[in-house]
DNA sequence: TGCTTACTTGACGTTCACGTAAAGATACCA
DNA sequence: TGGTATCTTTACGTGAACGTCAAGTAAGCA
């Protein structure tokens, strides 16, 4: 049922240009917290990202750019999902299954939170299309105002 | 049917207090050509604006918050829109139909523009949305799993 | 007419979110 | 076993979007 995702682990570099960022950006976010300085490394020092981590860089992303979130704001956010995200992977060998369920218990009331952030901000962007429309509507009316002056009316 | 705007005029300060920004921003954005550096002036050098302006630096607040538009967005997109807020207010006094009807002509597509900006935002936020809906899907889905196995299944 | 408050134009300062360069260590590959 | 590409930390630089004085001028009011 469940595909084990394939556990290969990228360096920076790879991580960078498969999301999109440059590797300061990941660097940066990792000083700042957003990323568990816990990137696990290499003998050397080298950090190693797992798909997991990626997949949470993107959410990063997203939230980032879509919602316009600061780093700050962004870290509120993340702080209490840190231990999910870095679990995910390794769910499947987590040990109890009491563990496990303290694990989706947490992870609830994050993504919920994220999706009212998301409806919050596409409420108001309906409301900003609705006037736009409006604006449409009220400018078509004029139109039609001016012309049908300009057809049957009086010509000066 | 149109009702007369009453075409007081407002001070620097309080345009800021009602909009809820700060005299600078008001400052900078005209500036960077944001708003007309035709704002209207006192006798002496006081700036003057009109509900227009108003209205105008509203809808350029809202497509800095609710889109993420950096000012130099702001400024290509409201660039071409410079004459019809402007003249928005005088509308009633402008000149011949001949001229009302170029304003008008000129209005839709950038509003039209801005609407597109607006409906590709909601999609993506759709997207998104979809996404957190799944995962509180997929968590409850192993939580309920997870309690299956607590209540009936072996403890150990 | 004077007083207080609000505005004017500079001009320098600040925060955020990175960019960029330097100097050295590490990883991979022929 | 080199050589080269990729990484490491450290540190200073940068653009956007304002904040914050400072010194002077204008406006509203007793």
């Amino acid at each position: 049922m469940s595909v084990q995702t394939q556990d290969r682990s990228y360096r920076i570099g790879e991580v960078a240009e498969r999301v999109g960022v440059t590797t300061r950006t990941i660097r940066y976010y990792e000083e700042l917290g957003l990323l568990g300085t816990a990137a696990a490394r290499t003998k050397g020092a080298h950090r190693l990202y797992t798909d997991a981590d990626i997949t949470r860089l993107e959410e990063l992303i997203r939230l980032r750019d879509l919602l316009g979130l600061s780093l700050e704001e962004l870290l509120e956010l993340a702080e209490a999902e840190e231990a999910r995200a870095a679990l995910r992977d390794q769910f499947a060998e987590s040990a109890s299954d009491r563990e496990r369920a303290r694990i989706v218990k947490a992870a609830r009331p994050l993504i919920e939170r994220q999706l009212e952030l998301v409806r919050a901000r596409q409420q108001r962007l309906s409301e900003f299309a609705d006037e736009l429309s409006e604006r449409l509507r009220s400018l078509d009316e004029r139109q039609a105002e001016l012309d049908w002056k300009r057809e049957g009316g009086s010509r000066r």
